[in-house]
DNA sequence: GCCGTTTTCGGCCCGACTGTTTTCAGTCG
């Protein structure tokens, strides 16, 4: 039973004890449990086996037992009984907009509803009208809800939604009437997906920005229109939210929109404690309601005696003690990154010639670029022969020799095959700067068979990093499933470094699994995957991976310059 | 259901908005 799994159950039973109408602190103390065990950096099987449950925050006795059941049995039988009172459909008709489980539970009482299409049949027909409290209005919110949720709850890839922000951002910045624009929001915490995009401005012409910002041109609807908040749907089917606060609210705005929400919680509970009030407008002293900050998010943090923390860390994951002892991390920055380990050049799938991707590496600022190729069994992606890759290490060489101020490294991203030989012998590998090993093909391989490919792979000493290392595509194909323990373990063992991915669809090591790579004390490495030379951008969504996963530049092999890193990989 | 250098019981984050109501419940972020 994973993580996720058990999280999924506590998420579940509060639903069903909020339809209970059960005390409020009871459901919060289920959601609480759930988000901290999803955010766990260990199995919370390993965690039951060691019989040290109650450490995780928000665990206590009656929930530590119900995980020992969950993961011993499979089942939970307090949530198998309150499942059974109520009928799937209630807790489904609460994912719709504006239905909760008030609602959910009268309309089930009511129409002993079977089905959403039900529900809206209902509702065109104007039947649910005259329910106890339930009018027109009302009826016409949960029509919309239903659309909305038929639309698809689904979020979408942080690559997609940042580009899209930062045009907003960018055409709005250069406005006179704009005094200060943010980003706020799962956006702004670089989550690797996004449910919607939310815009903070100051303004002196609050009317004015507004009406530029419904009338963007990729607007297909316009959802609210007023004075403070605007949301717009886009073409694409991303939803926008503009809102105009006050210059004097706008740090105490930002926190609040950023989150996450347990953050927010956390913090205002610490305000209550020092006898301060947290709201969206600013920090104030409990008894006399007078405002002590909210210009600057910095400072309210400073109120409450904690240094600044990074938007990427507001998880409730530990950031805020840290901050208190003052021991947060200083996350790694986009200036400590000095080159990219993984492009592939024309000679394979990519795009372009080995020289342009020198030149566009070099106007990024990088020391050094890894060219790495797909290698023969690849045969879709016209992998290199060890012939070719002989002949394309000759090349490396020479465009080296001739230009100054960035070196190419010689590398490959060579195939794990299916029974976990290695693609290109050693001899060859030996020529190589650095080498790059993954999985392509038998994704659907047990866990072990997988863990033992990429473990052999490890073990061999010419192989300095395992790419992409759980191959998921987001949207397309699941992570396969590893036994991290042993991996991290012998990527510690025999100094290789896990890359984070920094392709959209990837991000692979994604934060949590870097977080405890960092713990167990694995050395990370950024990859664009890079098949054009635009793709190389996609590096900062990596850095934002590896600021979720609390990383510092130490933790990461881009960020050593070109002597300190082949001196390191030389090792091995 | 959790939690405790003020507590083992009595607290548990805060506000807006909406739609339905005559003071508030439900939903949301």
């Amino acid at each position: 039973m994973k993580n996720f799994e058990v999280a999924a159950i506590f998420n579940e039973i509060a639903d069903l004890l909020e339809i209970k109408d059960e005390n409020p602190f009871r459901i919060r103390a289920y959601r609480k449990a759930a988000q901290n065990i999803e955010s766990l950096t260990q199995d919370v099987e390993e965690i039951a086996k060691k019989g040290t449950l109650k450490e995780i925050p928000g665990i206590g006795k009656d929930l530590a037992a119900k995980i020992e059941e969950i993961v011993k049995t499979g089942k939970l039988k307090f949530y198998r009984k309150l499942k059974s009172q109520f009928p799937g459909i209630i807790l489904e008709t609460m994912s719709i907009p504006s239905i909760g489980p008030k609602t959910a539970k009268l309309l089930y009482d009511k129409f002993k509803l079977k089905s959403i299409d039900q529900l809206e049949r209902l509702a065109r027909s104007h039947k649910i009208c005259g329910l106890p409290g339930i009018k027109e209005k009302t009826e016409e919110n949960i029509l919309r809800g239903i659309e909305l949720f038929k639309k698809g709850k689904e979020r979408m890839p942080l690559g997609v939604a940042l580009p899209i922000a930062t045009e907003i951002i960018n055409r709005f910045k250069s406005l006179p009437e704009i005094k200060k624009i943010n980003y706020a929001g799962s956006l702004r915490r670089m989550k690797e997906t996004i449910r919607d995009i939310d815009i903070l401005i100051t303004s002196s012409k609050p009317k004015r920005i507004m009406d530029a910002f419904v009338s963007l041109p990729r607007v297909k609807e316009i959802l609210a229109h007023g004075e403070t908040k605007s949301s717009i749907l886009l073409k694409d089917g991303i939803q926008v939210d503009l809102r105009i606060v006050e210059p004097e609210c706008f740090g105490a705005a930002l926190l609040y929109f950023t989150g996450s929400k347990a953050h927010n919680i956390h913090l205002r509970k610490m305000a209550n404690d020092l006898g301060y009030k947290i709201s969206e407008y600013g920090i104030f002293k409990e008894r006399t309601n007078k405002r002590v900050a909210g210009k600057e998010e910095v400072d309210i943090y400073k109120v409450l005696k904690l240094g600044f923390i990074p938007p990427e860390l507001r998880e409730d994951t530990g950031e805020i003690e840290m901050a208190r002892k003052g021991k947060l991390p200083s996350l790694v920055k986009e200036d400590d990154i000095l080159g990219d380990f993984h492009v592939h050049s024309e000679w394979s799938d990519g795009a372009h010639s080995l020289e342009e991707i020198r030149e566009a590496a070099k106007k990024r600022g990088y020391k050094y670029v890894a060219i790495t190729d797909h290698t023969k069994s690849l045969v879709v992606a016209g992998g290199l022969k060890e012939s070719e890759l002989k002949k394309q290490i000759k090349e490396i060489r020479k465009i080296n020799k001739k230009s100054k101020g960035i070196t190419l490294l010689a590398g490959t991203e060579m195939d794990i095959l299916s029974d976990g030989r290695l693609d290109i012998s050693d001899n060859v590998l030996a020529e190589l700067d650095i080498v790059i090993a993954a999985i392509h093909t038998g994704f659907k391989q047990s866990k072990e068979r997988l863990t033992k490919r990429i473990i052999g792979a490890m073990r061999n000493k010419y192989v300095h990093i395992i790419a992409h290392p759980t191959g998921r595509l987001m949207g397309t194909r699941d992570a396969y499933e590893l036994d991290f323990e042993e991996i991290f373990k012998v990527a510690k063992d025999t100094n290789t470094a896990l890359e984070i991915n920094a392709f959209p669809q990837r991000l692979d090591l994604n934060d949590i699994n870097s977080k405890r790579a960092k713990e167990t004390g694995v050395t990370l490495a950024l990859g664009t995957d890079s098949h054009t030379l635009d793709q190389l951008d996609n590096l900062g969504l990596g850095i934002s991976v590896a600021r979720r996963g609390w990383l510092e530049k130490k933790d990461i092999l881009n960020t050593l310059p070109l002597q300190t890193l082949l001196k390191k990989i030389s090792k091995k």
